[in-house]
DNA sequence: ACGTAAGCGAGACGGTACGTCCCGTCTTGGC
DNA sequence: GCCAAGACGGGACGTACCGTCTCGCTTACGT
C-alpha cells in the first residue's frame, strides 16, 4: 500500500547490491590509485556493473566519493577526543592520534586523495571535516563541553580553534611535511593557550 | 680541441620566448578554467607552441604550475604584514587582507585551482605556502620579529602560529566557507592570545 | 535462463552507419590524397566518427583499405574478358581496357595507392589481384575456358599466363611507364603465343 | 691550390664520410625495419650525423634509397644470366636464382621495402628494375643477344618478355605468394615458348 | 498471472586529451 | 660554409576515459 497515490510506477527497484559494490569498488580504487587515476570505467569494471548504473545515481566522481565517506566505506574509524576534564590533555591526545593516523603512510595517500576530491566537491569537504573533528561527538563537541564547563573562557571561539587544529593538519598534508611527535604534542597547547580559563 | 673528452656539443639553445609564452598561457588558462579543465593541448594552442615543447621541459601539468608561481606569472602581488610594533594589529590587518583577497571571487577559483595542483605536486605546495606567508619577509618574518622584540613570549612557536593562520584559510577555501569580516578580525586574536607577552 | 553458462551478454550492436561512413570516407580520401597522406584522423573527421571507432574494428590503415576493396567502395567496376571463342582477341581486348583504365590519370594514382597498401597487407594484395583478373569470372576464368575448349594447349599454365599479364601491368604502374596502345595490343600475343593450340 | 680562379667560395666541402655513413645507415635500417618504419631521424642518429645534413643533400627518404641502390649499398650482388647459347636454359637458370634470392627470407623483407620505396619514387623503381634485369648486361641483354643470334624470332619483343618475367616476380612478392621450384622452372618456358625460333 | 516499465550488464558510439614520434626548419657554435 | 647537435612549430599516432546511447535481460509492481 503506497503511502501516497501515484508514488511510483511499476518496474524493478534500485539494486542495493549494485550500490554497495560500486561504493566498495570506488573506495578500493581510490585507496589504490589516488583520486586522479580513479575512473568511472575502472569502478564499473571492478564492481562488475555497467557504467550507466553509476551515472544513473551519481552525477560525478566526487559525489560518489562523498557517498563513500557517508557510508563509512572509506575511513571507517572515527577518532574522537575523550573527556577527562582536562581539555588540553584530551585535545592533545586526539591531535596526536590524528597526526599518527594521517602520517602513517598507508592512509596518507588516501587522505590526500579525499582532499583532492574535497576541492571540487563541497559534500566531500563537509564529510572529511566531520571525520576529522567537526562533529558534535568529536573535536567541536569536546571544545563546546570545555566552554560549558568553564575549562575554556566563555568567549573562546570553538570554530576558530577547531579550524586551526584541522587546518594545520590539512596544510601539512598538502605540503608533504608531517608533524614530528614533539610538534604534535606542542601544537594544541600553542593554539589553546589563549583560550584556557 | 674540446675542453673535456665527454663534453657534448651544444646545439640550439632553449627558447626563452617559448618558455614565457607557455607560462603565460598556463596562468591565463588556469585562471579562466580551473586546474582540472586545464589541458596541455590548450596551453600549447594558446601559447602557439608545439605540445612536445612543453613535454620537453616539464614533466607534468603541476610542475608547470609550480614554475608559474615561481615566475610570478600567477599571483604577482604578495601580501606582507606591516611592522607597527603591535603584532596583533599587524597580523589581524594582514589576515584580513588575505581573507579579502582569497574570498574576492575573482581569485578564489584561481587559488582553489592552485590548491588542487599543490595536492599532487609538492613544489606547488611550497610556492603556495610562500605566497601565503611562509617566507622571511612575510608572516613568519613578522612573527619572528615579534619574538625578538618581546611582543610574543620567547617560547612561542612561530611555525605553529603560521600554520594555524594559513591552515584555517586553506580549510575554509576547501570547504567553500569563507570568513565573515568579524570572524576574520577575531581569528588572529584567538590564535595569538596564548603567545602574547 | 541463458542457453549456456559462459555466454556473454550482448550489449549494443555495431553501427552499420558508422561502418559504411568510414569505408566511404577512406575511399574518398585515398583517391584524393594517396595512401601515404591518408590518415586515420582524417578519415574519422570526414566520416564524422570518433577515432576509436575506427581502431575498434580495424587494426591498421591497410586493413581498412582491404575492406574498402571487398565492399566495392573502391574500384566498383570490374573489367571482365568476353568469351567470343577467340581467346587471343578476348584477352587482348581485356588487356587494352585494363591498360586504359589503369593509365587514365584519374585512377592511376588510386591504383598506385592501393598497390602501396597491398605491399604491407596481404588482404589488400589479394583483393587487388581479384579486381585485376585473378577470379573465376575474369581473366583466369577465360583462360581456363580456353584450355577446356582447346583454344589453349592442355599443358598451358593459366596461373603463369595470368601472372605475366597482370605482373607486367603492375610493373609498369610502379615504374611510371604506361603501355602505348600498340604495346598493349602486342603484349598479350607475345605472352600467349607459346600456349595457343 | 684551386684549379681555376674564383671557382668556389670558401668553406668546408661536402663530407664524403658523412655521405657514406648516411647511405650505410639508411641501408641497414631499411633492411632491419622496413621502409615505413624508416625515419630520417633514425638514419641521422645511426650515422652520427645531423638531420639537416641529410635534408641538405636528399629531398626525400625515397631519393636516399635510390642513391643507396645506385651506390650498391643495398643489393650489392647482381644476378646476371649466362649465355651458353641456350636462351631458355639460361633464362630459366637466372629466373630460378632470382626467385631463390627473393624468397630467401632474409632479403624478401628488404626487397619488399624497396618496392614500397619504388612506388613513390621513380628513381628507385628504375634502379630496382635494373637490379632485377632491365640492363644491357642482364636479362634484357641476354634476350637481345638471343634475338641477334636467332635463338628468338626476330619480331620477339624483348621488353615484353622481360616485363612478364620481372612483373610476375613482383606480383608474387606483393601478394606474399612465392614460386615453388617447379613453378619457377616452368614459368620461363611458358612465357618464352611463343618467341623461341 | 501477467503485462509493463524501470533497472541492469554489456558495450558501441562521438568525442577530447593524452603523451609520443617524427616531420622538416631553425639556430648555435666548432672546425 | 659545412657540420654535430638539438630545439622548435606542427601534425598524426594509437590509447584511455568521458558521458550518452542502444541492446536484451531480469525483476517486481499493479491491475
Amino acid at each position: 500500500m503506497p503511502a501516497e497515490a501515484g508514488a511510483r510506477r511499476p518496474g524493478a527497484v534500485r539494486s542495493e547490491d549494485a550500490r554497495t559494490a560500486i561504493l566498495a569498488a570506488a573506495s578500493e580504487l581510490l585507496a589504490e590509485q589516488g583520486y586522479d587515476h580513479l575512473t568511472i570505467e575502472g569502478i564499473a569494471a571492478r564492481a562488475k556493473v555497467g557504467k550507466p548504473t553509476i551515472y544513473r545515481w551519481w552525477p560525478s566522481k566526487s559525489a560518489l566519493i562523498a557517498e563513500c565517506l557517508l557510508d563509512d566505506a572509506l575511513l571507517p574509524e572515527t577518532i574522537t577526543p575523550r573527556n577527562t576534564g582536562d581539555v588540553l590533555a584530551d585535545v592533545t591526545e586526539w591531535f596526536g592520534k590524528i597526526v599518527r593516523f594521517v602520517d602513517d603512510g598507508k592512509s596518507t595517500a588516501l587522505i590526500r586523495s579525499i582532499l583532492a576530491a574535497a576541492i571540487d566537491n563541497n559534500d566531500v569537504a563537509i564529510q572529511l571535516a566531520r571525520r576529522l573533528g567537526a562533529t558534535p561527538e568529536s573535536l567541536e563537541g569536546r571544545l563546546d563541553a570545555a566552554v560549558a564547563s568553564g575549562e575554556l573562557v566563555a568567549e573562546a571561539s570553538v570554530r576558530h580553534l577547531s579550524d586551526s587544529l584541522i587546518g594545520a593538519i590539512v596544510l601539512r598534508l598538502i605540503s608533504h611535511s608531517g608533524f614530528e611527535p614533539d610538534d604534535a604534542r606542542q601544537f594544541p597547547r600553542t593554539i589553546l593557550a589563549g583560550s584556557l580559563a
